[in-house]
DNA sequence: CACTGTAGTGGCACCCCGTGCCAAGTGTCA
DNA sequence: TGACACTTGGCACGGGGTGCCACTACAGTG
């Protein structure tokens, strides 16, 4: 889709003509207002209707930016997949699963700096709203959906051989529950240590297993 | 075992009403066409209407039965997910996370057995419908909440730690990917030993890594 | 048996999400 | 400026889901 040229990464080249400026704004300018009222009236009890009347168009000038009202919600989210899958294919060969995602994963995390707060708002509506969160696992699968394939790619694992999905989906999983940690400590913690966290627990955990009376040694989880 | 009584399970004691023979009736009637329907025309090209027309019954008739549409896909959903936190508890202190899991999965499988077919419609259809999918996934969700919920419990881990629901993560993530894997084989191999097999790979997978040109030592998955 | 309360059903009206369609408005380029 | 492409508004419609109320079938009592 579009990006006529440029490096990987648009970089808000300002080049854009009057109509794709409006277009951009009109983009911008229902997502505020959709976010807004989601975190002020709940999602569910916010209608489409509302939306658009914040912004004074249609509703179906709605539904010609965003797919669903759940879209809003990852308004960015196919670009991040996109930009994870392209992070990890240049991660070198030899390195190992955790590494090379962690390592992507901050790449990922940097450039979305700015938009730090918007992220978490997002989050924290996904985590509320039970629909929501439904879509949010959905974009999640196609996380894991990435992952496999490059493990896959990497490991030469045979078709049949269902170990990078399991693996795939173990770590997005590990992964996930640290965002998901995240997003309750109301997002002070840097995201990106504490998933490196969650793979360093998953990498020990399984094999300490759980003691009766001992805990598990788990990772100190203080820098 | 086949309980006469009543142990833990319910048991079909058939000493029923008449009228909660007909309500039992009525929403084993709309299951099955919506099922039927379901495998016939596709999910999202079944109507409700559809389903109700095939019973004889008013649509409105069927939201008193079922919460939503995708609702019918995961009728016996919750009841399975009480079971299994209650084979957790029953697991002895002591035992790993992963014992205990299979233990309790495997006591579950084994009593859904005379389900297995519909079991085995209900997962083609969740994993090949977008909406259902997403609801699957929240179910699965659950699942963890109730795995952490356990580890939690046995590990004594502090309340801030988040290394229970990220082990819950990672392990339900596993044995969905190996359930996955099972329907998508069409549902011939045993889905316990897959999510066995699965969470070997777990243990050993993530330790060993990814190598170049080797390739993961992986647990041999031919029988 | 008739009688009364309760639970299930049918059907209507309604809200909301999402989409096809077409007429009218706005930007673009020559 | 005029021809053309894209965007918007608005309408109609299908489908999911809910509240409400009249009606019917059942259960329990005398």
């Amino acid at each position: 889709m579009s990006g006529n040229s440029e490096a990987v990464m648009p970089g808000e080249p300002e080049q854009l003509s009057r109509r794709e400026r409006k277009k951009e704004a009109m983009r911008d300018a229902l997502e505020s207002a959709a976010l807004r009222l989601f975190v002020e009236k709940g999602y569910s009890e916010t209608t489409v209707e509302d939306i658009t009347d914040e912004v004074d168009v249609a509703r179906r000038t709605f539904f010609r930016y965003f797919e669903s009202k759940e879209a809003v919600v990852f308004a960015r989210n196919e670009q991040t997949l996109a930009e994870l899958e392209l992070e990890l294919r240049e991660r070198p060969k030899s390195e190992p699963i955790s590494t090379g995602v962690i390592a992507a994963l901050r790449v990922l995390a940097t450039r979305q700096d700015d938009e730090r707060e918007k992220n978490l708002i997002r989050a924290r509506i996904s985590l509320n709203a039970p629909e929501v969160r439904a879509r949010a696992l959905t974009s999640q699968q196609a996380w894991v959906a990435a992952l496999a394939f490059w493990i896959r790619e990497r490991s030469g694992a045979e078709e049949s051989d269902m170990t990078p999905e399991v693996l795939a989906s173990a770590v997005i999983g590990a992964v996930g529950a640290a965002f998901s940690h995240w997003v309750a400590g109301g997002g002070i913690e840097d995201p990106v240590d504490l998933m490196e966290q969650a793979l360093a627990i998953l990498d020990a955990g399984l094999g300490a297993e759980l003691v009766s009376g001992a805990q598990v040694p788990a990772v100190e989880d203080q820098d």
